[in-house]
DNA sequence: TTAATATATGTAGTCTACTACATATATTTG
DNA sequence: CAAATATATGTAGTAGACTACATATATTAA
C-alpha cells in the first residue's frame, strides 16, 4: 500500500475526482460501444431537457447544479451538435430558451436502452457494505448542515 | 428536488466531482485560516516525501497514483515554493531524485496539527450510515475486479 | 418615473487533472 | 556488442469544471 491510500481520508478529495475520472471515461466507451456519439458531460443538460422540455439557460443550471457559465459552454457544444434549439422569450426578453431538437429527441430515445444498462450496472458495482451513492448523499446532507470548514474550525477550538 | 438528482446514480461521476472540488475548497480555506500558505493539490507530493524522503519523479507519481505529467507540475510548484529540492541519481542518469528542503520539513511540522484538525473533521463529516471513504475503498476494489465497462458489457448482453 | 437593485446571459481566463508525443538513458536480446 | 526494447523525464495541448467580470433587461423603491 502506497503512503497516500494510508494516510486516507486527508486525501479523499484525490480519491473522489479519481474515481470520478474513471468512471466516466468508462462511460464514453459504453455509448461508443452503443454505436452512439455522446459524450458522458452532456447528459445532465440532455436528460433535464427530456424531462422538463423548455428550460432557460439558468434554470437548466440548477437543474443540473452547475454554473451558468459551464452550463452555458455545454450548451454550444450541444447546439452545435444540433441536439439542442433556442429561442428569446418573448415575455422576459433577457431570457433564452431551449429545447431538444427533433435529431435530440430521437437521440435520446437510442440512448435510453444504455441508460439502462449504465443503472444497473453502476447499482451492481456501488452495491456494497457501504453504498457509494447513498454515502455521496449522506455528506451533503452534512455539508448542508455545518459545511467542512465550520466543522474544521470547530474541530480547532477543540484542539 | 431536480431531475439530476432523481437520475441519480447516472450522473454519479458528476456528483463526486462537485463533492471533490467542495471538500478541496474549503481545505483550502482551512490552511489560510492556520496562517499556512500550502494548497491542498500538493498534499499528495509532501506527505509522500515526509514518508519517504528521497524518491524519483516517476516513484511518487506512482505513490501518489497520479501521471507523471501532472506529479512533475507539482513537482515545479513545489520547487519554486522551495519546499523541495532534486538531484540527479548518480547510479542511474535518467532519474531526477526529489528531497523535501528545510523549508519543506518545518513546513510538514507546522501543517501536523492542521493535518489532525482535518482529519478528525473529515471522518466527523463522513459518518454516517455509509461511510464515504469505505464506499470509495469498496469501489475501487469492485473496478478492480471488473471494470465499469465490462460490467456494462455483460449487461447489455442480457437486456 | 427615475434610480437602485436584482436577474439572465455571456466572455475571459484559471485550475487540476489528463493524453499524446518526444527525448535521453538503461536494459535485454539476437 | 549492436539493435531493439523498456524506462524515466519532459513538453504541449486538452478536458471539464470553476471564478471574476461585463452587459442587458426586469423589478423594486424613493
Amino acid at each position: 500500500m502506497n503512503v497516500i491510500d494510508e494516510s486516507g481520508i486527508l486525501a479523499i478529495a484525490t480519491r473522489l475526482q479519481r474515481l470520478s475520472d474513471q468512471i466516466r471515461k468508462d462511460g464514453f466507451q459504453v455509448y461508443k460501444a452503443h454505436g452512439i456519439d455522446f459524450e458522458p458531460k452532456w447528459f445532465p443538460v440532455m436528460y433535464t431537457l427530456f424531462h422538463k422540455p423548455v428550460l432557460s439557460v439558468v434554470e437548466i443550471a440548477n437543474e443540473i447544479g452547475y454554473t451558468h457559465p459551464s452550463t452555458i459552454s455545454l450548451l454550444k457544444e450541444l447546439e452545435k451538435e444540433k441536439l439542442i434549439r433556442s429561442k428569446k422569450d418573448k415575455i422576459d426578453e433577457r431570457k433564452r430558451l431551449l429545447q431538444l431538437t427533433e435529431k435530440g429527441q430521437i437521440l435520446v430515445g437510442k440512448m435510453q436502452p444504455v441508460w439502462d444498462v449504465l443503472k444497473i450496472a453502476t447499482a451492481e458495482m456501488i452495491d456494497t457494505e457501504n453504498n457509494l451513492m447513498r454515502a455521496i448523499e449522506e455528506v451533503e446532507g452534512q455539508l448542508k448542515e455545518k459545511s467542512f470548514f465550520d466543522r474544521a474550525a470547530a474541530q480547532m477550538k477543540r484542539v
